[in-house]
DNA sequence: TTGATAACTTACTTACTAGTAAGTATGATA
DNA sequence: TATCATACTTACTAGTAAGTAAGTTATCAA
C-alpha cells in the first residue's frame, strides 16, 4: 500500500493538472480516481467534496507564491530579475501541453465556481498584483522601468497581458507566450530606450531588460 | 406559435450567452430550453448536437466580426480610432456582467472543445490577429502608434492584454478592464509621447491617442 | 380536403456527475 | 492478542448530461 499522505498529494497534482488543462468544470472525481487506480470513494474520502479539493489546491498555490515571494535569493535580485523570475513562474506552469495558469483557469470558470473558491480566486489575483505593483514601483524609482500611470495600473496591464497570452497559446503558436512577455519588458522599458536612442529613425531598441 | 427561425436565433443568442458567461462546459442545453420555456428536445431540432450549435456560434461572431471591418465608417477612421472601435467591441461584449469575450472563452475550454470548434477558435483568434496586425501596421507608418517589433508581434501584446483584462476582471474591480486598455494606448504611444516631452522628468506624458 | 412540412412535445436512453453508507484490509498501539 | 484508526473498496443514490424515436399540432400549398 501507498505510504500515507502520499495519496491526497497525489490527488491535489492531479487534480491541478486538470484544473489548468481543462477548467473546474472540465474534470471529474472519475478522472481523478481512475488515473490513480483507486474508487471514487476514495478522493471523496480525503476531499468530502470537489469544493474543499479546489479550496485546498487554490490555498497551496497561494502559500507556494508567498513563499516564493519571500526567497531571499528572489529578494536579492533587481527589478528586471524579479520580473524574469515571475515571468517563468508562469512559463513553468504552462509547461505541459495544454495547461494554462492557475490565475486564468480559475478567473474563468469565476461564475460558475462555488463561492468560498471565488474568495480563494480574488485573494490569489489580488495577491499577485499586490505584488506586481510593488515591484514595478520600486523598478521605476530606481530608473529600471519607465512607464505612465500608477503602478498598479501598470501591474493590471502586466498580469491581464501574461494571463490572456497563456491562455491564447492554445489556439495558436506556442511561442506566442515569449513573444507577448517580450512585448511586455518593451512596454516596461520604452521611455527609457527612446531616449538614448532618440536620434535613430525606427522601432529597432537595445534591449535594457533581458 | 413563434414566428418561424425566431427559436433558432433565440437559442444561438442564449447560448452565446451562456458560453460568455459560464463556459462552454458550463452550460447545458436544459439551461437553455427552460429558458426559452421548451422542451430540451426543441434546442435538439434546430441543432441536433452541441457541436453544430457552437460551430454555430463561433461562425456568426466571424462573420459579424468580417462585416464590422468592412464597414466605410471604420474604414475611414485613422488607426488611433479604429483601435478604440476595437476596444469598444470587447466592452459590448462585456455589458452583461460577468460576461467575457467570446475568443478569450473559447481558448480557455480549447482542451475540452470538439474538433472542429477548436478550428474555429483558432480561425477566430487568428482573424482577430490578422486585424490587429494590420492596423498596428499602418498605424505605426502613419505616426500615430510607435512601439518596438514587428507588428505581428504587437497585435498578439494587444489581444493577450485584452483578453486577459476581461476575464480578471470577474475577479477583481470592473474598472480594470477601462485601466488595461488605457495602458495599452500608452505602450503603443509611449515613443511618440516621450520624444516630445524627453526633457520633462517623470512619467506623466500627454495622450495622443484618446 | 389532403398531405406535406416545420416546429415542436412526450417519453425515453445511456452515460456521467457529486456524493454517501457500510464494509474491509493493514499496520500501529495498548 | 485485542482494538483502533487510516486508507481504502463495494455498492449504491439522486441528479444532470447529451441525445433520440415517435407522436402532435399548426400552417400552407396543391
Amino acid at each position: 500500500m501507498t505510504p500515507a499522505g502520499d495519496t491526497k498529494k497525489q490527488i491535489m497534482d492531479l487534480a491541478e493538472s486538470f484544473l489548468l488543462q481543462r477548467g473546474y468544470n472540465g474534470f471529474s472525481y472519475n478522472h481523478i480516481s481512475s488515473e490513480l487506480h483507486v474508487k471514487n470513494a476514495a478522493v471523496h474520502y480525503h476531499f468530502q467534496t470537489k469544493t474543499e479539493l479546489g479550496i485546498a489546491i487554490v490555498r497551496r498555490a497561494r502559500g507556494q507564491f508567498e513563499t516564493w515571494t519571500q526567497n531571499p535569493r528572489l529578494i536579492g535580485m533587481n527589478a528586471a530579475k524579479k520580473l524574469n523570475a515571475f515571468f517563468d513562474l508562469f512559463r513553468n506552469c504552462l509547461k505541459f501541453d495544454g495547461h494554462a495558469s492557475l490565475g486564468s483557469a480559475l478567473v474563468h470558470d469565476f461564475n460558475t465556481l462555488p463561492g468560498q473558491m471565488q474568495e480563494e480566486t480574488k485573494a490569489l489575483i489580488a495577491g499577485f498584483l499586490v505584488w506586481l505593483e510593488k515591484l514595478l514601483k520600486e523598478g521605476r524609482a530606481s530608473g529600471i522601468f519607465s512607464f505612465s500611470g500608477k503602478p498598479k495600473e501598470q501591474a493590471i496591464f502586466v498580469l491581464a497581458a501574461l494571463q490572456g497570452a497563456s491562455q491564447m497559446i492554445r489556439a495558436t503558436d506556442k511561442t506566442y507566450l515569449d513573444i507577448a512577455i517580450r512585448q511586455i519588458k518593451q512596454a516596461l522599458k520604452r521611455a527609457e530606450a527612446v531616449k538614448s536612442t532618440n536620434r535613430k529613425k525606427s522601432a529597432e531598441r537595445p534591449s535594457g531588460i533581458k
